[in-house]
DNA sequence: GTGAAAGCGCTAACAG
DNA sequence: CTGTTAGCGCTTTCAC
């Protein structure tokens, strides 16, 4: 350690004085910290890492970053980690999973003290890999009674059935679905359907399903065809705001009052739904405190302490505003 | 190097099967994958990029992370690198690059094979500390003669001009910017509306700033304030598509038509500008290609080659739709 | 509070 | 094509 030298101490006093300053002398501290200035040193971590096992790397892995729901949570979790001294890796699997594997493979090579997934582990193969590692893992936005090893998410079953009975309880009698055919959205569709057959106090519509990521133009292309098959439909619930915005513009055009002849619902309430005209009823998940959470539950256990709260439900809720 | 031992191969033997297959013989290769698949071995990339100085790793910094116009950058960054073998590091500035200077020693520490920086490094303090840590740069999003090291970006001078002239041409008389006060987009206000008061074809009012990130509900807050004082406003150019939509909406909302009472320009080309009520004319860059070229430079500076041509300008294109 | 010795797990360099 | 030797730069451990 060449900045050892230059402040006339050895090696592991360096290493004291920028680990655990209070651990070394006021005098001993004051000269490293100047042979640090002075020389530029920076620290290399991998290195560090290396001999003590402790990367201060965190892996996230999301679907895909552009224009998702799931932005808040990166957010969140970047800025919570880089202010605990972390850093972290972003990895996109697909909305296929087909990534997923490989990337794993990847990341695990890096030894990072945490992994953060959004959703929960399905692949066997996957979660044998992840548990043989001995990393915190954090599943997300998804709930199961069975987790790799930690996990911050709400249920999106629960969801589906709110939504559902949000949906007969404004007097709408003819519901409908437009959702991103992954898992997760299929399960908030397949929900809201099951609720509104079960209770019985209006019809539901088979799923329209588009492939995710969705966008707006889905939202405008998928609206017609709903109401040509099903032309008594009186409400839609779209499992992302993206969609239910293109479903608003779709209707505008087509002079469809929203919500009197329409109702609409988004999922995700993403800054412009509260804006919109009329503004838009949604759900809301609290994307931020997702991150925030998980990136507290891998620092706990990074600090060796055990989580023993492993399962933490963040819940959501029904926002409603003009369009529903 | 346990599977080494498994193969019955040396550690180094083991090494070269992994990372250069074809310099080792079929035999050993075949048994090197065999104990690799049979002890599930995930080779330690901490360590290897320590002997190796080779860490795969790479970071990207951009302002923030959520509902930008960066986002496309950084997925395609991410995948083209991953593909390659490399991992990204995120990093988030913050628009004020109040965190950059700590982002930048933690990155360093970290001995990354590439940095991707969102604009160019202007604290000197910060330039110097890159140089002096030999990683390969790549500035992005914005265009200097005299970048750290490499560059992918476009000259926001030229765009603003741009815009200026089509406003004109397309017979608007009385111009209004609203603005995100960042470096950027202050270049390209400032920029639009130089050129209208140098060519005289139409008058143009005090530039409306607005915090950086913009989101839609300013576009909606903005405009009102800007009528009010320069009622004549027939033409505005917004630094964002979603302050674009908002200062749409607000307008719709008021009776005001667009684009014959007033023309609305955006940035950014977003997924939704395409569908809206009308089409938004935008500025489109090429995010995902930003990332690409970025993510080539790297590989192809981590492969030993020189990068002659440093500087890439990838331009940008005004997309005329129905809005202005 | 400080240091000496050892080693984290891998790969560079050289030799065979 | 394969192996030996050494060492990347730090931290752990144990002693003082």
């Amino acid at each position: 350690m060449q900045v050892a030298r230059l402040a006339g101490v050895s090696p592991i006093t360096a290493s004291r004085a920028l680990s655990t300053p209070d651990k070394v002398s006021a005098d001993a501290l004051q000269r490293v910290r100047d042979a640090v200035k002075r020389s530029g040193y920076v620290r290399n971590m991998l290195a560090g890492g290396l001999a003590s096992s402790r990367s201060r790397l965190v892996a996230a892995i999301v679907p895909t970053i552009a224009g998702s729901v799931f932005l808040d949570m990166v957010q969140a979790l970047t800025v919570t980690l880089n202010d605990a001294g972390y850093q972290v890796m972003l990895g996109q699997s697909g909305y296929d999973n087909s990534r997923e594997d490989s990337l794993l493979d990847a990341i695990i090579g890096r030894r990072p003290d945490g992994i953060v997934i959004t959703g929960v582990m399905h692949s066997a193969h996957a979660r044998q890999r992840l548990i043989a590692s001995g990393i915190p893992v954090v599943e997300t936005w998804d709930l199961t009674p069975h987790p790799v090893d930690m996990l911050v998410g709400f249920s999106h079953e629960q969801t589906g059935a709110a939504v559902a009975r949000y949906v007969m309880e404004h007097g709408y009698r003819h519901a409908a679905v437009i959702s991103a055919n992954d898992v997760r959205a299929r399960r908030r569709a397949q929900a809201f359907v099951d609720t509104i057959r079960e209770d019985g106090a209006a019809t539901v519509a088979p799923v329209q399903w588009v492939s995710a990521p969705t966008n707006l133009k889905q939202g405008r292309l998928t609206l017609p065809r709903l109401l040509e098959r099903h032309p008594e439909t009186d409400s839609v619930f779209c499992s992302s705001d993206l969609l239910a915005l293109g479903v608003m513009i779709e209707a505008h055009a087509r002079g469809i009052p929203v919500p009197s002849r329409l109702g609409v619902i988004g999922f995700g309430d993403l800054s412009f739904a509260a804006e919109l005209h009329p503004p838009l009823t949604t759900v809301r998940i609290e994307g931020a405190r997702i991150g925030e959470r998980a990136a507290g539950f891998i620092v706990q256990r990074a600090a060796g302490e055990t989580v023993e709260q492993r399962i933490l439900d963040i819940g959501y809720s029904i926002v409603s505003r003009g369009s529903a």
